[in-house]
DNA sequence: CACACTTATGAAGATAATGTGAAGATAGCG
DNA sequence: CGCTATCTTCACATTATCTTCATAAGTGTG
Protein backbone atom coordinates (compact mmCIF):
# COMPACT_ATOMS: atom_id res chain seq x y z
CA UNK A 1 0.00 0.00 0.00
CA UNK A 2 2.02 2.80 -1.61
CA UNK A 3 2.08 6.08 1.06
CA UNK A 4 0.49 9.52 -0.04
CA UNK A 5 2.50 12.56 0.89
CA UNK A 6 1.81 15.89 0.69
CA UNK A 7 4.37 18.51 -0.26
CA UNK A 8 3.90 22.15 0.45
CA UNK A 9 6.51 24.42 -0.58
CA UNK A 10 6.49 27.76 -2.75
CA UNK A 11 9.03 27.48 -5.11
CA UNK A 12 7.87 24.96 -7.55
CA UNK A 13 11.35 24.29 -8.76
CA UNK A 14 11.65 22.39 -5.14
CA UNK A 15 8.26 20.73 -5.32
CA UNK A 16 9.21 18.87 -8.87
CA UNK A 17 12.27 18.32 -7.61
CA UNK A 18 11.01 16.80 -4.26
CA UNK A 19 8.18 15.44 -6.14
CA UNK A 20 9.64 13.58 -8.67
CA UNK A 21 12.05 11.78 -6.41
CA UNK A 22 9.63 10.32 -3.87
CA UNK A 23 7.53 9.39 -6.60
CA UNK A 24 10.69 7.48 -8.10
CA UNK A 25 10.98 6.29 -4.45
CA UNK A 26 7.04 4.79 -4.84
CA UNK A 27 5.65 7.35 -2.89
CA UNK A 28 2.28 9.20 -4.61
CA UNK A 29 2.53 12.82 -3.60
CA UNK A 30 0.24 15.85 -4.36
CA UNK A 31 1.82 19.61 -3.89
CA UNK A 32 0.90 22.58 -2.76
CA UNK A 33 2.18 25.90 -2.96
CA UNK A 34 0.98 27.98 0.35
CA UNK A 35 -0.94 27.24 3.51
CA UNK A 36 -4.35 27.94 2.48
CA UNK A 37 -4.04 25.69 -0.94
CA UNK A 38 -2.61 23.03 1.81
CA UNK A 39 -5.19 23.27 3.98
CA UNK A 40 -7.76 22.14 1.16
CA UNK A 41 -5.73 19.13 -0.12
CA UNK A 42 -5.04 18.32 2.85
CA UNK A 43 -8.53 17.82 4.05
CA UNK A 44 -9.26 15.96 0.37
CA UNK A 45 -6.61 13.83 0.15
CA UNK A 46 -5.61 12.90 3.62
CA UNK A 47 -2.29 12.30 2.94
CA UNK A 48 -0.44 10.11 5.36
CA UNK A 49 2.64 12.66 5.69
CA UNK A 50 3.07 16.08 5.51
CA UNK A 51 6.27 17.77 4.29
CA UNK A 52 6.26 21.39 4.72
CA UNK A 53 8.33 24.69 4.09
CA UNK A 54 7.80 27.02 6.56
CA UNK A 55 8.67 29.86 5.06
CA UNK A 56 5.97 30.66 2.38
CA UNK A 57 4.03 33.32 1.80
CA UNK A 58 -0.06 33.53 1.96
CA UNK A 59 0.09 31.64 4.82
CA UNK A 60 2.83 30.42 6.45
CA UNK A 61 4.08 27.30 8.17
CA UNK A 62 3.53 27.94 11.40
CA UNK A 63 0.01 28.86 10.84
CA UNK A 64 -1.04 26.00 8.55
CA UNK A 65 0.72 23.27 11.42
CA UNK A 66 -1.21 24.44 14.06
CA UNK A 67 -4.42 24.76 12.11
CA UNK A 68 -4.20 21.42 10.32
CA UNK A 69 -2.87 19.87 13.75
CA UNK A 70 -6.66 20.87 14.85
CA UNK A 71 -8.11 18.94 12.47
CA UNK A 72 -5.54 15.76 12.10
CA UNK A 73 -2.27 14.52 13.57
CA UNK A 74 -0.70 13.55 10.14
CA UNK A 75 2.91 13.27 10.65
CA UNK A 76 4.82 16.53 9.87
CA UNK A 77 8.27 17.03 8.30
CA UNK A 78 9.44 20.33 8.27
CA UNK A 79 12.04 22.10 5.79
CA UNK A 80 13.73 24.65 7.82
CA UNK A 81 16.08 26.90 6.24
CA UNK A 82 18.46 28.34 8.58
CA UNK A 83 20.20 25.65 10.74
CA UNK A 84 19.18 27.34 13.41
CA UNK A 85 18.87 25.68 17.02
CA UNK A 86 16.03 27.85 17.38
CA UNK A 87 14.21 26.91 14.04
CA UNK A 88 13.85 23.64 14.70
CA UNK A 89 13.08 23.60 18.46
CA UNK A 90 10.01 26.23 17.14
CA UNK A 91 8.86 23.75 14.38
CA UNK A 92 8.95 20.58 16.96
CA UNK A 93 7.34 22.90 19.11
CA UNK A 94 4.64 23.31 17.05
CA UNK A 95 4.13 19.71 16.16
CA UNK A 96 6.14 19.05 13.58
CA UNK A 97 7.28 15.71 14.14
CA UNK A 98 11.11 16.53 12.58
CA UNK A 99 13.11 18.75 10.34
CA UNK A 100 15.30 18.86 7.32
CA UNK A 101 17.99 21.36 6.74
CA UNK A 102 17.86 23.23 3.65
CA UNK A 103 19.73 22.60 1.64
CA UNK A 104 18.91 18.89 1.71
CA UNK A 105 19.50 15.80 -0.27
CA UNK A 106 16.30 13.73 -1.86
CA UNK A 107 18.12 10.72 -0.01
CA UNK A 108 18.28 12.26 3.35
CA UNK A 109 14.25 13.14 2.90
CA UNK A 110 13.28 10.25 1.98
CA UNK A 111 14.93 8.23 4.52
CA UNK A 112 13.50 10.75 7.25
CA UNK A 113 9.98 10.11 6.08
CA UNK A 114 10.07 6.52 5.96
CA UNK A 115 11.32 6.73 9.45
CA UNK A 116 9.24 8.80 10.83
CA UNK A 117 5.92 6.85 8.90
CA UNK A 118 7.33 4.03 10.56
CA UNK A 119 7.53 5.48 14.40
CA UNK A 120 4.05 6.41 13.62
CA UNK A 121 2.59 2.84 12.95
CA UNK A 122 4.26 1.92 15.76
CA UNK A 123 2.40 4.38 17.59
CA UNK A 124 -0.73 3.72 16.04
CA UNK A 125 -0.60 0.65 17.84
CA UNK A 126 -0.57 2.24 21.21
CA UNK A 127 -3.29 5.25 20.02
CA UNK A 128 -4.62 6.93 22.77
CA UNK A 129 -8.61 6.09 23.21
CA UNK A 130 -11.46 5.97 25.24
CA UNK A 131 -14.00 3.84 25.01
CA UNK A 132 -16.85 2.85 27.27
CA UNK A 133 -20.70 2.17 26.31
CA UNK A 134 -21.15 3.28 22.91
CA UNK A 135 -18.77 6.59 22.92
CA UNK A 136 -15.30 6.54 21.61
CA UNK A 137 -12.59 9.81 22.11
CA UNK A 138 -10.10 9.79 19.90
CA UNK A 139 -6.96 11.42 22.12
CA UNK A 140 -5.07 12.68 19.65
CA UNK A 141 -7.36 13.89 17.28
CA UNK A 142 -9.67 14.71 19.72
CA UNK A 143 -12.62 13.64 18.23
CA UNK A 144 -15.46 12.05 19.90
CA UNK A 145 -17.96 9.11 18.54
CA UNK A 146 -21.41 8.45 19.62
CA UNK A 147 -22.55 5.38 18.61
CA UNK A 148 -22.22 6.21 14.71
CA UNK A 149 -22.48 9.97 15.07
CA UNK A 150 -19.26 11.94 15.19
CA UNK A 151 -20.07 14.69 17.90
CA UNK A 152 -18.28 18.31 17.86
CA UNK A 153 -17.42 18.87 21.49
CA UNK A 154 -15.65 22.01 22.99
CA UNK A 155 -12.25 21.97 24.39
CA UNK A 156 -12.88 21.77 28.15
CA UNK A 157 -16.38 19.15 26.51
CA UNK A 158 -13.60 17.38 25.69
CA UNK A 159 -11.33 17.29 28.25
CA UNK A 160 -14.30 16.80 31.15
CA UNK A 161 -15.42 13.94 28.91
CA UNK A 162 -11.71 12.30 28.80
CA UNK A 163 -11.76 13.35 32.82
CA UNK A 164 -14.74 10.90 33.32
CA UNK A 165 -14.01 8.44 30.92
CA UNK A 166 -10.30 7.74 32.22
CA UNK A 167 -11.66 6.17 34.91
CA UNK A 168 -15.54 4.50 34.51
CA UNK A 169 -17.70 4.21 37.55
CA UNK A 170 -15.15 6.69 39.59
CA UNK A 171 -16.98 9.72 40.62
CA UNK A 172 -14.95 13.40 40.35
CA UNK A 173 -15.56 16.20 42.51
CA UNK A 174 -16.04 19.60 40.28
CA UNK A 175 -12.64 20.38 42.00
CA UNK A 176 -11.06 17.24 40.48
CA UNK A 177 -12.78 18.40 36.97
CA UNK A 178 -11.63 21.65 37.16
CA UNK A 179 -7.72 20.95 37.56
CA UNK A 180 -8.22 18.81 34.46
CA UNK A 181 -9.48 21.92 32.55
CA UNK A 182 -7.29 24.13 34.03
CA UNK A 183 -3.59 23.07 34.37
CA UNK A 184 -2.74 26.33 36.22
CA UNK A 185 -6.00 26.40 38.76
CA UNK A 186 -7.86 29.46 38.31
CA UNK A 187 -10.08 31.15 40.53
CA UNK A 188 -13.25 30.23 38.68
CA UNK A 189 -16.31 28.88 40.55
CA UNK A 190 -16.63 25.56 40.73
CA UNK A 191 -20.21 26.00 39.26
CA UNK A 192 -18.49 25.99 35.99
CA UNK A 193 -18.76 22.29 35.78
CA UNK A 194 -22.21 22.12 36.33
CA UNK A 195 -22.80 24.34 32.82
CA UNK A 196 -20.31 22.26 30.59
CA UNK A 197 -21.41 19.44 31.98
CA UNK A 198 -25.07 20.15 30.85
CA UNK A 199 -23.88 21.07 27.24
CA UNK A 200 -22.09 17.98 26.96
CA UNK A 201 -25.01 16.12 28.13
CA UNK A 202 -26.72 17.80 25.64
CA UNK A 203 -24.19 16.68 22.85
CA UNK A 204 -24.15 12.91 24.05
CA UNK A 205 -27.08 12.59 26.07
CA UNK A 206 -29.97 10.83 24.10
CA UNK A 207 -32.19 12.03 26.47
CA UNK A 208 -30.71 14.65 28.90
CA UNK A 209 -33.31 14.68 31.61
CA UNK A 210 -32.33 10.79 32.36
CA UNK A 211 -28.32 11.03 32.02
CA UNK A 212 -27.23 7.41 30.45
CA UNK A 213 -23.50 7.75 30.62
CA UNK A 214 -23.03 10.95 32.92
CA UNK A 215 -24.18 10.28 36.15
CA UNK A 216 -24.51 13.13 39.04
CA UNK A 217 -23.25 11.72 42.40
CA UNK A 218 -25.10 14.16 44.71
CA UNK A 219 -22.66 15.62 47.10
CA UNK A 220 -19.53 14.16 45.25
CA UNK A 221 -19.79 15.59 41.49
CA UNK A 222 -19.90 13.36 38.40
CA UNK A 223 -18.90 10.25 37.52
CA UNK A 224 -19.05 7.96 34.16
CA UNK A 225 -21.36 5.31 34.36
CA UNK A 226 -19.02 2.14 33.92
CA UNK B 1 -0.87 18.84 40.60
CA UNK B 2 2.11 19.21 38.35
CA UNK B 3 4.21 15.82 37.63
CA UNK B 4 8.07 15.52 38.05
CA UNK B 5 10.29 14.41 35.18
CA UNK B 6 13.78 12.99 35.57
CA UNK B 7 15.53 13.07 31.70
CA UNK B 8 18.88 11.01 31.81
CA UNK B 9 20.76 11.49 28.28
CA UNK B 10 24.59 12.30 27.63
CA UNK B 11 23.51 14.50 25.08
CA UNK B 12 22.77 18.13 26.40
CA UNK B 13 21.23 19.13 23.19
CA UNK B 14 18.49 16.26 23.75
CA UNK B 15 18.33 17.60 27.54
CA UNK B 16 17.76 21.22 27.02
CA UNK B 17 14.92 20.04 24.12
CA UNK B 18 13.20 17.75 26.07
CA UNK B 19 13.55 19.92 28.90
CA UNK B 20 12.03 22.80 27.20
CA UNK B 21 8.84 20.72 25.82
CA UNK B 22 8.26 19.32 28.89
CA UNK B 23 7.59 22.25 30.97
CA UNK B 24 6.37 23.88 28.04
CA UNK B 25 3.64 20.66 28.83
CA UNK B 26 3.37 21.72 31.81
CA UNK B 27 5.94 19.37 33.80
CA UNK B 28 8.24 19.85 36.27
CA UNK B 29 11.58 18.20 34.69
CA UNK B 30 15.15 17.68 36.46
CA UNK B 31 17.87 15.95 34.41
CA UNK B 32 20.90 13.87 34.37
CA UNK B 33 24.22 13.09 32.13
CA UNK B 34 24.58 9.58 33.17
CA UNK B 35 23.65 6.66 35.17
CA UNK B 36 25.97 7.84 38.16
CA UNK B 37 23.88 11.65 38.52
CA UNK B 38 20.64 9.95 37.80
CA UNK B 39 20.65 7.76 40.73
CA UNK B 40 21.50 10.38 42.81
CA UNK B 41 18.74 12.77 41.12
CA UNK B 42 16.10 9.62 41.47
CA UNK B 43 16.88 9.24 45.23
CA UNK B 44 16.44 12.91 46.40
CA UNK B 45 14.09 14.13 43.71
CA UNK B 46 12.00 11.21 43.44
CA UNK B 47 10.24 11.83 39.88
CA UNK B 48 7.23 10.49 38.89
CA UNK B 49 8.96 9.30 35.69
CA UNK B 50 12.11 8.69 34.15
CA UNK B 51 12.76 9.32 30.43
CA UNK B 52 16.14 7.80 30.32
CA UNK B 53 18.88 6.98 27.27
CA UNK B 54 20.03 3.23 27.07
CA UNK B 55 23.59 4.34 25.18
CA UNK B 56 25.08 6.13 28.25
CA UNK B 57 28.93 6.84 29.35
CA UNK B 58 30.04 5.80 32.54
CA UNK B 59 26.79 4.19 33.73
CA UNK B 60 24.73 2.78 30.90
CA UNK B 61 20.85 2.41 30.89
CA UNK B 62 20.71 -1.25 31.27
CA UNK B 63 22.58 -0.67 34.82
CA UNK B 64 20.81 2.20 35.82
CA UNK B 65 17.53 0.36 35.14
CA UNK B 66 18.73 -2.96 37.41
CA UNK B 67 19.62 -0.70 40.15
CA UNK B 68 17.06 1.79 40.38
CA UNK B 69 14.39 -1.02 39.94
CA UNK B 70 15.71 -2.22 43.60
CA UNK B 71 14.97 0.82 44.94
CA UNK B 72 12.15 2.19 43.28
CA UNK B 73 9.18 1.42 41.13
CA UNK B 74 9.29 4.80 39.36
CA UNK B 75 7.86 4.08 35.65
CA UNK B 76 10.56 4.41 32.93
CA UNK B 77 10.38 5.29 29.23
CA UNK B 78 13.65 4.06 27.20
CA UNK B 79 14.98 6.22 24.41
CA UNK B 80 16.43 3.52 22.04
CA UNK B 81 18.31 4.67 19.10
CA UNK B 82 18.31 1.85 17.09
CA UNK B 83 15.14 0.65 15.61
CA UNK B 84 15.96 -2.53 16.23
CA UNK B 85 13.50 -5.15 17.54
CA UNK B 86 16.26 -6.48 19.75
CA UNK B 87 16.87 -3.46 22.00
CA UNK B 88 13.11 -3.00 22.41
CA UNK B 89 12.27 -6.28 24.12
CA UNK B 90 15.67 -6.10 25.81
CA UNK B 91 14.60 -2.69 27.86
CA UNK B 92 10.94 -4.10 28.02
CA UNK B 93 12.44 -7.24 29.79
CA UNK B 94 14.66 -5.03 31.95
CA UNK B 95 11.81 -3.33 33.32
CA UNK B 96 11.03 0.04 30.90
CA UNK B 97 7.42 0.97 30.88
CA UNK B 98 7.74 1.84 27.24
CA UNK B 99 10.08 2.90 24.65
CA UNK B 100 10.87 5.96 21.98
CA UNK B 101 13.18 5.40 19.02
CA UNK B 102 15.17 7.65 18.02
CA UNK B 103 14.91 10.56 16.50
CA UNK B 104 11.73 10.91 18.17
CA UNK B 105 9.25 14.02 18.59
CA UNK B 106 8.82 15.83 21.31
CA UNK B 107 5.24 15.47 20.74
CA UNK B 108 5.48 11.61 20.88
CA UNK B 109 7.70 11.55 23.69
CA UNK B 110 5.30 13.72 25.88
CA UNK B 111 1.97 11.69 24.16
CA UNK B 112 3.66 8.56 25.32
CA UNK B 113 4.93 9.82 29.18
CA UNK B 114 1.12 11.35 29.51
CA UNK B 115 0.00 7.84 28.57
CA UNK B 116 1.92 5.46 31.17
CA UNK B 117 1.44 8.13 33.81
CA UNK B 118 -2.37 7.27 33.08
CA UNK B 119 -1.39 3.73 33.29
CA UNK B 120 0.48 3.63 36.20
CA UNK B 121 -1.86 6.07 38.43
CA UNK B 122 -5.06 3.90 36.88
CA UNK B 123 -3.15 0.78 38.90
CA UNK B 124 -2.41 2.66 42.08
CA UNK B 125 -5.83 3.30 42.36
CA UNK B 126 -5.91 -0.08 44.30
CA UNK B 127 -9.89 1.00 45.36
CA UNK B 128 -10.61 0.47 49.23
CA UNK B 129 -13.16 -1.76 49.56
CA UNK B 130 -15.24 -3.03 52.61
CA UNK B 131 -16.72 -6.16 52.91
CA UNK B 132 -18.85 -7.74 55.43
CA UNK B 133 -21.39 -10.63 54.91
CA UNK B 134 -22.91 -9.89 51.61
CA UNK B 135 -22.50 -5.92 51.15
CA UNK B 136 -19.62 -4.49 49.63
CA UNK B 137 -18.97 -0.53 49.91
CA UNK B 138 -16.25 0.66 47.29
CA UNK B 139 -15.03 4.01 49.21
CA UNK B 140 -13.64 5.52 46.03
CA UNK B 141 -16.76 4.88 43.63
CA UNK B 142 -18.84 5.80 46.86
CA UNK B 143 -20.74 2.59 45.14
CA UNK B 144 -22.78 0.03 47.97
CA UNK B 145 -23.83 -3.36 46.81
CA UNK B 146 -26.00 -5.60 48.50
CA UNK B 147 -25.97 -8.98 47.37
CA UNK B 148 -26.12 -8.67 43.50
CA UNK B 149 -28.07 -5.41 43.46
CA UNK B 150 -26.38 -1.99 43.24
CA UNK B 151 -28.26 0.54 46.26
CA UNK B 152 -27.87 4.10 45.84
CA UNK B 153 -26.90 6.36 49.16
CA UNK B 154 -26.97 9.43 50.41
CA UNK B 155 -23.86 10.91 51.18
CA UNK B 156 -24.77 10.76 54.72
CA UNK B 157 -25.81 7.18 54.79
CA UNK B 158 -22.74 6.05 53.31
CA UNK B 159 -20.31 8.09 55.07
CA UNK B 160 -22.33 6.17 58.51
CA UNK B 161 -22.50 2.74 56.77
CA UNK B 162 -18.96 3.19 56.10
CA UNK B 163 -18.37 4.68 59.50
CA UNK B 164 -19.98 1.14 61.07
CA UNK B 165 -18.47 -1.48 58.89
CA UNK B 166 -15.17 -0.42 59.42
CA UNK B 167 -15.20 -2.00 62.72
CA UNK B 168 -17.85 -4.42 62.72
CA UNK B 169 -19.24 -5.55 65.95
CA UNK B 170 -18.03 -2.25 67.96
CA UNK B 171 -20.79 -0.32 68.41
CA UNK B 172 -20.66 3.41 67.89
CA UNK B 173 -22.25 6.23 69.81
CA UNK B 174 -24.36 8.48 67.92
CA UNK B 175 -22.03 10.64 68.63
CA UNK B 176 -19.10 9.13 67.43
CA UNK B 177 -21.35 8.94 64.23
CA UNK B 178 -22.35 12.92 64.17
CA UNK B 179 -18.22 13.15 63.94
CA UNK B 180 -17.88 11.39 60.90
CA UNK B 181 -20.90 13.46 59.34
CA UNK B 182 -20.09 16.52 59.86
CA UNK B 183 -16.28 17.39 60.70
CA UNK B 184 -17.28 20.68 62.10
CA UNK B 185 -19.54 19.11 64.54
CA UNK B 186 -22.42 20.93 64.03
CA UNK B 187 -25.05 21.35 66.91
CA UNK B 188 -27.88 18.98 64.83
CA UNK B 189 -29.36 16.80 67.82
CA UNK B 190 -28.20 13.17 68.19
CA UNK B 191 -31.46 12.34 66.78
CA UNK B 192 -30.33 12.64 63.03
CA UNK B 193 -28.82 9.58 63.39
CA UNK B 194 -31.55 7.86 64.19
CA UNK B 195 -33.28 9.20 60.85
CA UNK B 196 -30.43 8.14 59.01
CA UNK B 197 -30.22 4.99 60.20
CA UNK B 198 -33.93 4.22 59.49
CA UNK B 199 -33.69 5.17 55.98
CA UNK B 200 -30.54 3.30 56.11
CA UNK B 201 -31.97 0.25 57.37
CA UNK B 202 -34.98 0.79 54.55
CA UNK B 203 -32.31 0.37 51.90
CA UNK B 204 -30.32 -2.27 52.80
CA UNK B 205 -32.82 -4.22 55.03
CA UNK B 206 -34.53 -7.32 53.46
CA UNK B 207 -36.94 -6.57 56.57
CA UNK B 208 -36.06 -3.20 57.99
CA UNK B 209 -38.25 -4.23 61.35
CA UNK B 210 -35.73 -6.75 62.03
CA UNK B 211 -32.39 -5.41 61.32
CA UNK B 212 -30.08 -8.13 59.84
CA UNK B 213 -27.07 -5.32 59.23
CA UNK B 214 -27.39 -2.88 61.61
CA UNK B 215 -27.98 -3.47 65.24
CA UNK B 216 -29.50 -1.06 67.61
CA UNK B 217 -27.66 -1.24 70.64
CA UNK B 218 -29.38 -0.37 73.66
CA UNK B 219 -28.62 2.83 75.92
CA UNK B 220 -25.23 3.30 73.22
CA UNK B 221 -26.03 3.57 69.28
CA UNK B 222 -25.34 0.74 66.77
CA UNK B 223 -22.87 -1.40 65.33
CA UNK B 224 -22.71 -3.44 62.21
CA UNK B 225 -23.41 -6.97 63.05
CA UNK B 226 -19.95 -8.43 62.87
C1' DC C 1 -46.81 -4.14 85.50
C1' DA C 2 -45.95 0.62 85.92
C1' DC C 3 -42.42 3.79 85.23
C1' DA C 4 -38.57 6.20 83.15
C1' DC C 5 -36.09 6.09 79.41
C1' DT C 6 -34.61 4.82 74.76
C1' DT C 7 -35.50 3.95 70.04
C1' DA C 8 -38.59 3.67 65.68
C1' DT C 9 -41.29 5.91 62.43
C1' DG C 10 -43.70 8.98 59.42
C1' DA C 11 -44.42 13.48 57.95
C1' DA C 12 -43.22 18.11 57.15
C1' DG C 13 -40.23 22.07 57.03
C1' DA C 14 -35.44 23.73 56.33
C1' DT C 15 -31.33 23.49 53.93
C1' DA C 16 -28.22 22.47 50.45
C1' DA C 17 -27.00 20.69 45.86
C1' DT C 18 -27.98 20.54 41.21
C1' DG C 19 -30.44 21.83 36.71
C1' DT C 20 -31.25 25.39 33.50
C1' DG C 21 -31.58 29.36 30.58
C1' DA C 22 -29.83 33.69 29.45
C1' DA C 23 -26.59 37.21 29.42
C1' DG C 24 -21.97 39.12 30.04
C1' DA C 25 -16.92 38.26 29.40
C1' DT C 26 -13.10 36.38 26.89
C1' DA C 27 -10.29 34.50 23.44
C1' DG C 28 -9.11 33.15 18.88
C1' DC C 29 -9.42 34.08 14.07
C1' DG C 30 -9.73 36.40 9.84
C1' DC D 1 -11.07 45.74 14.45
C1' DG D 2 -15.28 43.03 14.39
C1' DC D 3 -16.97 38.28 14.46
C1' DT D 4 -17.70 33.95 16.34
C1' DA D 5 -17.20 30.20 19.48
C1' DT D 6 -16.32 29.31 23.89
C1' DC D 7 -16.13 30.13 28.61
C1' DT D 8 -17.97 32.10 32.74
C1' DT D 9 -21.30 34.13 35.76
C1' DC D 10 -25.64 34.64 37.66
C1' DA D 11 -30.43 34.25 39.10
C1' DC D 12 -33.92 31.27 39.64
C1' DA D 13 -36.33 26.66 39.32
C1' DT D 14 -36.06 22.05 40.78
C1' DT D 15 -34.83 18.35 43.33
C1' DA D 16 -32.29 15.63 46.93
C1' DT D 17 -30.96 15.48 51.29
C1' DC D 18 -30.92 16.75 55.97
C1' DT D 19 -33.12 17.99 60.18
C1' DT D 20 -36.77 18.53 63.34
C1' DC D 21 -40.63 17.09 65.63
C1' DA D 22 -44.52 14.63 67.46
C1' DT D 23 -45.99 10.26 68.35
C1' DA D 24 -45.74 5.32 68.69
C1' DA D 25 -43.31 1.41 70.06
C1' DG D 26 -39.89 -0.88 72.56
C1' DT D 27 -36.59 -1.85 76.62
C1' DG D 28 -34.97 -2.48 81.16
C1' DT D 29 -35.77 -1.94 86.24
C1' DG D 30 -37.73 -2.35 90.59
Amino acid sequence: MSKLILVVDDEKRLRDLVSAYLTEAGFQVVTACDGREAMFRARDAKPDLIVLDLMMPEMDGYQFLKQHRQERNTPIIVLTARVQENERVIGLEFGADDYVCKPFSPRELTARIRAVLRRVEDKQRTDDMLRASDITLDLDRRQCTVGANSVTLTPSEFDLLAALMSAPGRPFTRYDLLERLNQALSDTGERVIDTHIKNLRAKIEPNPSEPAYIETVYGVGYRFRG
